[in-house]
Formats: structure tokens, sequence, C-alpha cells
DNA sequence: CAGTGAGCGAGCTTCCGCTTGACTT
């Protein structure tokens, strides 16, 4: 008998169904070994020696890989490849120390597959190799800084600001980034613009039918670009516009090819699915944990958008017949993965199986599963040709000479908009970005260089410039990608990091920094700027990588980090003051004692009012936040409120007189 | 599907990354 051990039980139910009697196969569930959680472990006096001690809930575990050892002729460990499976693995090797399997010591061996197909792993079993002690090391030096990073800062906190507050190499820059926009958003000084258009038909002349209307916008005056900054200097323009000539100009046309998007990894899984669906990070990983476990999907958390072979060519089959060969590219399309700190563990993800889910609707598994399943045959088709027309119309004024310019797309072929057009997705949630100024684009009638034009109304609109969006789950989770900090499996973990802490909350899907976020932020970035700079951890990746290859030692590498942040840490904890934390108030005065003003705090079931006063004056009264709508039932506000249990429900706020009630939203 | 709560200061909190259930607060 041999035993395999990887990390997933679904990998293991696969492994299984293709090594039959001979093997036993099972799963560890991620690391089984640690640093402890009430510790801080890490020995800095003596070359940064881990404590390592099982993690909790893992006993079991253990102890059945360890009877499962002794029985097996050979051990195999085959964790995922990349820097925390070989870690997974070296854990794994250590719990069976000093084990003997049928009276002789054991021997493990080390077996990598990056496909969980029948070929891969039976090559695999052919060329067994050892841990690799290097990429192990890579890992240990990220998990030691990690940890000295959160158990050092953490408690200074507790001290300085309030007790229960955290601080981490990954949240902390999440946090940052938000403060940051809020305040970019804070110092935006909206500027005023106009934007004049007008629509035109072709001048016919006599009584022929009317030609078709397009809309054309005002873009130069005199050979320079135009700015127009106010009313005065639109009236004047629309003025000298309604009595202008207007004829064709330059004619362009050009054709654009546009390439289907990459295959999903994590982060884009969860983007799209916030912006598709509305989902939280949280609920799309709960839902494809569900698709993978009933084998429709490839695994959930990946960098990666590496397709297998016999993936392609499935892919390529199925479009031939379903589409055609003219939706199939002469080759196969290849994509690259973008992040440079990709591990690569895993395929893209991908479904199993096409022949399941064209036609699923309803259902949260099935609706994640189409996006899924459109996502992947969409990246193997072929790319959508548009024809873009671009016309300039001179405009012929008494004093000045505008131009207009006027721009149609035409789609020549579809391609692989066919199945996944942003634009035909009809649950396409509205994001809150900057989408000012992509407008619609229409199709022009025929035109020609020279033909006169009329003008059939002129609108002058004005405008203000636009401060950057607030994060939301999907764009926070982009930002953090681009970075290269966190990875597929702490990205939806650290949002809920971020929203525990209460430093920041969410409104309508954006992100706002509380007070205690922008004091936790402040005083982490005045004392430890370094460490939350956004490049700390692509340097550390890149001492890492160093690591791996056997160029570095790790323990130099966290030394050189310790010693400065050990005594910078030191010297903050002496001399800096503690920080009060403001707290919001509501502009109200308060009820009771006419003097103080109405106060938000947080307590144990979360915000409530009360007044400034306190303990002085004792008015509390619950803080219930109006939606805007009015109740069905008897015309009073729509507050949101919370169960004991914390679920948040819409309730009428004239409770207990009227009982309406919704989980649901109300919409208009 | 519903009305509480802070302060005081004993003993507690906390990181990132890998993987899923076991459960009543």
């Amino acid at each position: 008998m041999n035993l395999i051990i990887v990390e997933s039980p679904t990998k293991s139910k696969t492994l299984s169904k293709f090594l039959g009697e001979g093997y036993k196969i099972l799963a560890s569930m991620g690391h089984i070994r640690d640093l402890p959680e009430r510790k801080f472990g890490v020995d800095t006096k003596a070359d940064f020696v881990p404590d390592y001690v099982i993690s909790k809930g893992k006993e079991e575990k253990v102890k059945e890989i360890q009877e499962a050892a002794k029985k097996a002729d050979k051990i195999y460990l085959a964790t995922d490849p990349d820097r925390e499976g070989e870690a997974i693995a070296y854990h794994l090797s250590a719990i069976m120390q000093g084990q003997k399997s049928k009276g002789k010591s054991q021997k493990y061996e080390r077996i990598t597959f990056h496909e969980i197909t029948k070929q891969a792993i039976e090559e695999a079993l052919k060329k067994p190799g050892s841990i690799n002690m290097d990429l192990v090391n890579a890992q240990q030096a990220r998990r030691i800084l990690d940890r000295i990073v959160g158990y050092k800062l953490s408690p200074l906190l507790w001290y300085k600001i309030r007790k229960g507050l955290s601080a981490g190499r990954v949240q902390t820059v999440a946090v940052r980034l938000i403060v940051e926009r809020e305040r970019e958003i804070e110092k935006f000084v909206p500027k005023e613009y106009w934007q004049i258009f007008a629509q035109l038909r072709k001048f016919l002349g006599g009584k022929m039918p009317d030609s078709p209307v397009f809309t054309a916008i005002l873009t130069k005056k005199n050979g320079n670009k135009i700015e127009i900054e106010n009313q005065i200097q639109a009236e004047e323009i629309v003025e000298e516009l309604k009595k202008a000539d207007y004829e064709v100009g330059e004619v362009e046309k050009k054709e654009s090819r546009r390439s289907p998007p990459a295959p999903f990894t994590t982060s884009t899984l969860q983007q799209t699915a916030s912006n598709r669906l509305g989902w939280s990070a949280k609920k799309t990983m709960q839902v494809a944990q569900g698709l993978y476990e009933q084998g429709l999907i490839t695994y959930h958390r990946t960098d990666s958008t590496n397709l297998a072979l016999e993936a392609i060519n499935f892919c390529r089959e199925f479009i031939k017949k379903e589409f055609g060969e003219n939706y199939l590219p002469e080759s196969p399309r290849v994509y690259k993965t973008k992040a440079k700190v990709a591990q690569e563990a895993h395929e893209a993800i991908r479904p199993t199986n096409l022949e399941m889910g064209k036609e699923m609707g309803g259902g949260d598994g099935e609706r994640l599963f189409e996006l899924i399943w459109k996502r992947f045959v969409a990246c193997q088709m072929k790319e959508a040709l548009v024809e873009e027309t671009i016309i300039d119309i001179n405009a012929v004024g008494q004093q000045n000479i505008f131009v207009l310019e006027a721009r149609g797309e035409a789609e020549k072929f579809n391609g692989w908009k066919i199945l996944y057009d942003k634009a035909k997705n009809n649950e396409e949630i509205e994001n809150n970005g900057n989408k000012e100024g992509e407008e619609p684009l229409e199709l022009l009638p025929p035109l020609l260089k020279g033909d006169a034009l009329e003008l059939e109304k002129i609108d002058p609109q004005q405008k203000f410039t636009q401060p950057p969006a607030r994060f939301n789950e999907a764009s926070l989770i982009k930002a953090l990608e681009d970075l290269g900090i966190g990875r597929p499996s702490t990205y939806a973990p650290t949002i809920s990091t971020i929203l525990d802490r209460m430093y920041v909350e969410k409104k309508e899907k954006n992100f706002f920094p509380t007070n205690l976020g922008f004091a936790v932020n402040d005083f982490l970035l005045e004392y430890f700027p370094d460490i939350f700079d956004y490049q700390f951890t692509a340097n550390l990746e890149d001492d890492l990588d160093e690591i791996a290859n056997g160029q570095k030692q790790w323990v130099p590498v966290i030394r050189e980090f310790f010693d400065p942040f050990n005594k910078k840490l030191n010297s903050v904890s002496k001399v800096a003051e503690r920080v009060a934390v403001e707290t919001e108030t509501t502009g109200e005065t308060c009820p009771t004692c006419k003097e103080g003003q109405v106060v938000i705090r947080v307590g144990r079931f979360g915000k409530f009012l009360s007044c400034s006063r306190f303990p002085k004056c004792k008015y509390t009264a619950p803080y219930i936040p109006k939606t805007g709508f009015k109740c069905p039932k008897c015309g009073g506000d729509v507050v949101h409120k919370k169960t004991k249990k914390g679920k948040g429900f819409y309730g009428c706020s004239n409770y207990p007189k009227c009982d309406w009630a919704s989980w649901r939203k109300p919409t208009k």
C-alpha cells in the first residue's frame, strides 16, 4: 500500500479514481503546523528559530496521517507545486520524523504535478524527488516576517490607540489605499466645463425625404482644441454655431480587432462576480467552493491563466461544433499570467466539462458557473472585428471656423462577443466607476467629404470633472493584486478583517474609511512608512525568490529587516503619544440636556447614539440609518436594522405600530 | 425580522497563507 498526501479532499477523490487499488490518498486540508496563535513563537535572539505547533483543529488529521504512514510501503508528498505547498510537504515530513513503517525507518518522496490528469500523475510518480529546502526557507521567511510585523505592531496599537486592533503587511496596505483615496476625494475641486453637441443630417435639398440624424461633438475652434469653461462662453459659441454652414470634412475609417479576456483567476472571478452579479468576494468563493466540490470547475484559488492542453482541445472542438469554423482561431490562444508574483500551482478557473450548463438559469451556483463557462469558451474564440468611423465636420461661422466630430462603430464580426459581451449582459450592475465620457456609440449614415449638412438641433451641456471613484470590493482586489499584495486565498478574508476591525465601512458597495481607520493608518504610516510602502511586498518577493533560488540565506534577510524594525519599535513605544480617535457627530444637539452634541459611539452591539457629555448626560438612542425609501404599508421611513444575530434587514421606522419588514432592499 | 450599549481595568486581543467543515454565540 502506497500513501499519497495532497492538500484538498476533492483532489484526493479525483486521484483515487485515477489510481485505484494500491494507493491510499489523504488530504492535509492545508497547513498542519504553524507558529502558535497565542505566543510570538519566534526566537529573535537565536536566528529566528520558529516554534511550530500542530495547528488548531488539525490534531486528528495529523494522527490519521501518522497512522496511515506507519502502514505504508511508500509515502508520496504531493502537496501543491508552490512555496506554501513545499512548506506543507516539509511539515508533513516533520510529523512523520522518527516514525517507522512496517518496522523500517520511513521514507518519503516529494512529487508534484500541475495538471490533475491520469497521465500527469503517473509521470510524477515515475520521477519522485526530495523536498526543496530553499523553497521551504523562502516560505518560512515570509511566514516569520508576517508574524513579526503583525504580532509586534498590533500590541503597539492596543497601547497607543485601542484594544483589539490589528496591523499587518497586507491589511494595513488595504486600509491605506482606502484612506488615501478618500483624501483625494476630499481635496478634489470639481471644475466646470461645457460640451456642445450638434444633431445634424445630410442636406438633400428640395422635397427629398429626411435623411437620418446623427450627433457630433464640438472639438476645435480655428484649429485649436476647444475648452469651454462657463455658460457665457458656451452661449456665445452656440449662437455662432446656429448660423454656421456645415460640411463633411475628413472621413476616417479604421478596423480594429478586440481580443477576448483571459480565463478567470481568483482575482478576476471575484471582480467580475462583483460587477456583474453584485456579489462579495466572500460569497463568490463560497459558491465557487460548491462548484469545485461537485467537480464542475477546476480549483478556484489560483493566480494562473494557464489552461491544460486537453481543455483547450475540447474547447476548440466545442466552438467548432456549436459556432462553426468562423469562430475558431487557427491556433489556440495562450494567456500569459500577468501577476509577477504568481506561483502558478494551478490552472485558470474553467469548467471541467462543456456539455453542462449551456442553458442554466437561476440559482447562485448556476449563475457563477455560467459566467465561468462563457468566459472560458470565449477565451478560445476568434477576435471581434469592429469598424470605427470618425467624421470631421467643418462649421464655418461668421467669425470662427469650428470642427465637430462624429464617431460611429459598426461590428463587422462579433466573434467571442457572441458569448461574453459586457454590454449584452443584462445582469450588469451599475458600477460607480467613472464612466463619464463614454458616450454611446451609434451607427453613422453614409457620408462623403464635401457633403453639405443641415443643423437640426444644438445642445450645450454643463459638466463637472469627477473625483476618483471610491474603492469597491472589485477595484480593491484589483489594486492589491496589481501591487502583488495578498494571495488568491486571502483577498476575501482581508476584506472581512478590515471591516471587522471597523477600519472601513461599506456603503452602497463602496469603502469609506472610519475615523478609527484614519487614526490607525496615520499612526502606522508616521512611524513605519517603509513596511506599508506599496513597494514593500514587491521587494520582499524579490528577496524570497533569491532565497528560493539558493542565492540568499533566509536568516540574514530577516535579520536585516528585524534589527532596525525592533529599534524603531522600542523608541515608538516610549515616545509616541496615545492617539484619541475622533467620535463621529451627527450635528444634532442632545434632546435630553440641550447642551451636548449627539455623537455616534460603538458598543457591543454596534453603533448607537449618545450625548457627547456622557457620563454627565445619559441620553442614548438606537442608531438607525435611513435608506431614503418610504414604507409601502404606512408611508413611514424605511430604515436598515440588525437582528439579534447581526443579520441586516429593512423595517419601518414606525415599528412596533407598523410591522412592515423585508430582507431585501426595497426598490422604487 | 426588532429595542441593547460606553466608562472602570483583569485578562484578553494580534499576523499571512494553505485548506474545509462543525457548529450554536
